[in-house]
DNA sequence: GACGTCTAGTTGACCCTTCAACTATGCACC
DNA sequence: GGTGCATAGTTGAAGGGTCAACTAGACGTC
């Protein structure tokens, strides 16, 4: 692994695949940028009293039928975790903004729906959060841009679906200290 | 831009605009993508026990001349608030791979120095995580692909650095339970 | 040279996320 | 119909991030 000594390829071991310059730039852009987006969307939202992920659950049920979903249909909507989903669900639920039932088909289970109050808390939200995604990030790309952006973000989708985490579970190699 | 001011350049509450159906289509596409490619970055990074914003720390320090740079100058490259980096640094320094010292030039400064220890790390993490990227996203994408999400990247950041973030200080206006 | 203000960085408390158990139900298979 | 395994969701502790308060040095001004 440490390719000191004779690094040559037994077998496996082709050469570190580095970035291009074109490549790291375009990756550094993308690394910058996403972390101001978030930050800058979160800030807004934050006049509100919500997090970003809380906004994005409630925002999920409010156009799913009957304003109701499976905990597990919304861990997969929004990608994050079960557990995560659970903490976030119970933090609404405190707020009575949505409340917890078992699924009817499947005793496993579980039901989240949006109360009113918690419908009326999205849509006051919504037009705002909506201004500041334009203001971040739609209104200042071209139609093109925007599109291209979606494009490119929808084939790392597509990949990760394919294959979403890589290292073997034996995996983990070299760890030192 | 004020999008050519084409359907109402009343002063007051416009019509909230929403997001066409292009508009929205990207949009999720790169909030699903994004949390995704993070999550999957994070999670290669993870057998080497660094975070991702770890390892962006210590890969910025690499690059800085003498391997050293100052607090700020840190916050700044990784876009995170100081107090994060604050805390960051502590625990890297816990571990051995940087050093606090005071700022020549300035009192108030700190410079964080990236140990001998700490370069071998992040020099064992690269390989691995450049592999991570190209996996994940450099090369999920077409050149042309890469390209054009890096420039509508630094168009949002370009936005982002003329106007870090927009709710006036007095704002915040409704904001009902 | 003292005052006010601004910038650099740290600290600690609180909150959110993560992770590793854990419960409970569904499902296959013999 | 019991055994084994997979899936759904929850829980609590541990760790990282955020926020507001704080220390301390710089800088301008009178």
């Amino acid at each position: 692994m440490r390719h000191g000594g004779s690094w040559n390829d037994e077998r496996v071991e082709e050469a570190p695949r580095w970035l291009t310059a074109e490549e790291q730039t375009s990756w550094r852009a993308y690394l910058r940028a996403s972390r101001e987006l978030s930050f800058a969307l979160e800030k807004d939202l934050q006049c509100h009293g919500v997090s970003l992920s809380e906004y994005e659950l409630l925002s999920m049920l409010s156009e799913a039928d009957d304003g109701r979903l499976r905990m597990s249909a919304l861990a997969d909507l929004i990608v994050q975790s079960r557990s995560r989903v659970t903490h976030t669900a119970t933090r609404l639920e405190r707020r009575g903004w949505v409340e917890r039932g078992p699924a009817p088909d499947d005793g496993r289970g579980v039901v989240v729906q949006l109360t009113d109050a918690g419908r009326q808390a999205v849509e006051s939200f919504a037009v705002e959060h909506v201004e500041s995604v334009r203001r971040h990030l739609v209104d200042v790309l071209t139609p093109a841009q925007l599109a291209a952006l979606g494009e490119a973000m929808g084939a790392v989708h597509t990949a990760y679906r394919a294959d979403p985490t890589t290292p073997e579970p034996s995996e983990c190699p070299t760890m030192e200290l």
